[in-house]
DNA sequence: CCGGTGTTTGACAATCGTTCTCACTTCTCT
DNA sequence: AGAGAAGTGAGAACGATTGTCAAACACCGG
């Protein structure tokens, strides 16, 4: 059975402090600045156990990296992620979830799961991109 | 400019011949035991050549590993798979579409792109389960 | 057909995220 | 306190991918 530890909490606490998406690597980074002791075998394995316990969603980014952040709810949602900032919205979408089921039955298929991220520039980077003055092309 | 080169149409090729997503290193494989003598540096450089020229699609699996298909069209479209064999049938999904530009102006997010792709066990496998007997669970 | 030249190739080394190993520490329970 | 289970961490091991660089090759003009 699991068993709480300092390291355990340290791990869940720097998840509960940021609100984007990031790597097992720089969470360890974040608790080591901070004065936590933990290796970095540690944070994985408890990153990992925490997304078994559904706590924690993982998700890869386009280079192939882990990232992992704690969500306000725990049943299946999706993300909207700014590819500026990297601050993330918690969308649901019960259209998205009807749809696969119905293509997936279309075509023979039981037990359907998806996954599904969406990426944009949100407003503040947005703006702060337009602010750029003579920016062509 | 861009030179045709054996490895590079036996590549090509072989993604002709096979219709699910496969790793480079399957690729690879494939292509040596079929005759064709190419070094692992080649595919991988090929295919990523192939990807951006757009007439390949990449994916990452579940643990991390690109896989590669060549897909009929060539216009944005998803993927539904078969998680047992690995079959795979393209869909686009104009609905999805427009749902995710929808939410992600509702969020005040501008130049929205999204990933999404279907798991499922195919009819065929989906059978082939069935038929087993006492399959408890 | 022949040579020049810039591209491509491939064996191998290097990278990088992640997992494994294993001796050591820390709990927990009695 | 003592035994046994669970957790930890430094470093080794791993596996996919990318970089290196000399040798091989495709394409061009003569």
């Amino acid at each position: 059975m699991p068993r709480m530890t300092r390291q355990r909490s340290a791990v869940a606490d720097a998840l509960a402090q940021v609100d984007d998406f990031r790597s097992a690597q720089q969470l360890h980074e974040l608790l080591r600045d901070r004065g936590d002791a933990i290796g970095l075998a540690t944070v994985y394995r408890t990153l990992q156990a925490l997304v078994d316990g559904g706590e924690v969603d993982v998700m890869r980014t386009a280079d192939g990296e882990s990232v992992y952040r704690r969500c306000a709810r725990r049943e299946h949602h999706h993300h909207l992620i700014c590819r500026s900032c990297g601050t993330t919205v918690e969308i649901d979408g019960p259209s998205v979830e009807s749809w696969a089921a119905t293509i997936g039955a279309a075509h023979g298929f039981r037990q359907i799961e998806h996954t599904m991220e969406l990426f944009g520039t949100c407003a503040v980077c947005a703006a702060r991109t337009d602010e750029a003055p003579h920016a062509p092309v």
